[in-house]
DNA sequence: CAGTGGTCTAGACCACTGA
DNA sequence: CAGTGGTCTAGACCACTGT
């Protein structure tokens, strides 16, 4: 059988792992690996790039190579789409528009986004249900500006980001994860004590340069996001 | 200038997203794509490779190449390594051991990490501090049957966490992110007021199949983890 | 079984950057 | 300026899988 870029990759890494090669490590070049492997360059190549993607080395035009001494730990997590979140739970998924306004964007959100003054902007404020329990409060802003079809969107029947994502794409986006605490509001539509913890997510998306929406998204108290790496 | 598959990629990207190839539809295969292109097929093929990681487009054999009607939006988060995190910040960083005992893992422990029974411990927790202020509080097991070394050190001078970066690789990780409240303990330590919320992670790590540590960070109040993608 | 992506090869030229 | 990685090419064979 052939050497595949995939063999060369596992026993790199496992040098790596076992020590052989140590953080810091210069490894060999690759000419010199395809030589060893009795492969193409190429071949060599494409695993030491997915090595160096994966965090695991660090290489550079002319000083090569080398096995990063605290390796860069990455982890991906899938963007949570509210509905198939849930439904991927095996629960029944129940949306509830709460609120919604138009008014000008206030002046932290022409901040976050770098809005123009006067901005019109859509207020919309959610809920996502689990088997008929909370699950998700969700307080989002449109840009209308850029998006004015939104001020005639029924956001009763549909949730604003299913909206969004069958409306407009976005070509780049900011997400942030921290902690806050239920209020009187929040513990009400959530269902639980006021002064719980809650894990929240706030999301910018843009198109090329323009603001599409910001929203932050307040999960039931409990809430974990898990991945493996 | 030839073409390269930045170009490509960006390319077919930009029709994507002006909908000229809309959700769901099918690409014209690598063959074609690279005459059009007037690049060779590998060409292509790294570009769309590339868009598929990226969860642009969903890729199979004889049956080609479409996109993906609800992207799968993936963000890409370093772990923290906290003295890194400090410094870049350009703040001073300061350790603290808080306590160090040697235990049997207690029962939340052994389901978490699939332990088996009497299997010992040593359990840790330490601050971290970002020029003086409080930053995070670690709260950390390992497991010294697999790791004996770790009841000699001496961690009251480096952190465990860099202890067990420089003393053992992992192979695999699960990590997760939730909010804490803050109880008495964590309150005076982090020098907040309790009841405020925490951005928590967690994670656990192995080494093959042998359980190595489980961490529990809490950050001080505030604290936000951002990534753009 | 035929079409599509997956990968390898051998060679080439280029871009960056450390010495 | 020389060594290393970054990328492209043209061609080949293979692996998977829809029809």
């Amino acid at each position: 059988m052939r050497t595949t870029f995939k063999d060369v990759k596992s026993d790199i890494l496992a040098k790596i792992m076992l020590g052989e090669w140590a953080p810091g490590a210069l490894l060999p070049n690759e000419v010199d690996l395809a030589e060893t492997y009795g492969c193409a360059r190429a071949t060599v190549n494409r695993a030491m790039r997915e090595l160096a993607d994966d965090g695991i080395v660090e290489r550079r035009r002319k000083a090569g190579t080398r096995v990063r001494s605290a390796p860069i730990r990455q982890a991906r997590f899938d963007i949570p789409v509210v509905r198939d979140e849930i439904e991927r739970g095996n629960a029944e998924y129940r949306y509830a528009l709460v609120s919604r306004t138009v008014e000008r964007a206030p002046d932290w959100l022409r901040a976050q986004l770098s809005l123009e003054p006067d901005t019109r902007a859509i207020h919309l404020t959610c809920m996502h249900y689990a088997d008929g329990a909370p699950y998700q409060y969700e307080d989002r802003w449109i840009n209308l500006d850029v998006l004015p079809a939104a001020e005639n969107a029924d956001f009763t029947a549909i949730g604003p980001n299913e909206w969004l994502v069958a409306t407009i794409p976005f070509s780049n986006a900011e997400i942030s994860f921290s902690a806050s605490l239920a209020d009187d509001r929040l513990a009400e539509y959530l269902g639980c004590p006021a002064g719980q913890p809650l894990f929240t997510i706030e999301r910018s998306t843009w198109w090329e340069t323009r603001a599409i929406t910001f929203v932050r998204l307040y999960f039931r108290p409990g809430h974990r996001m898990t991945t493996k790496y």
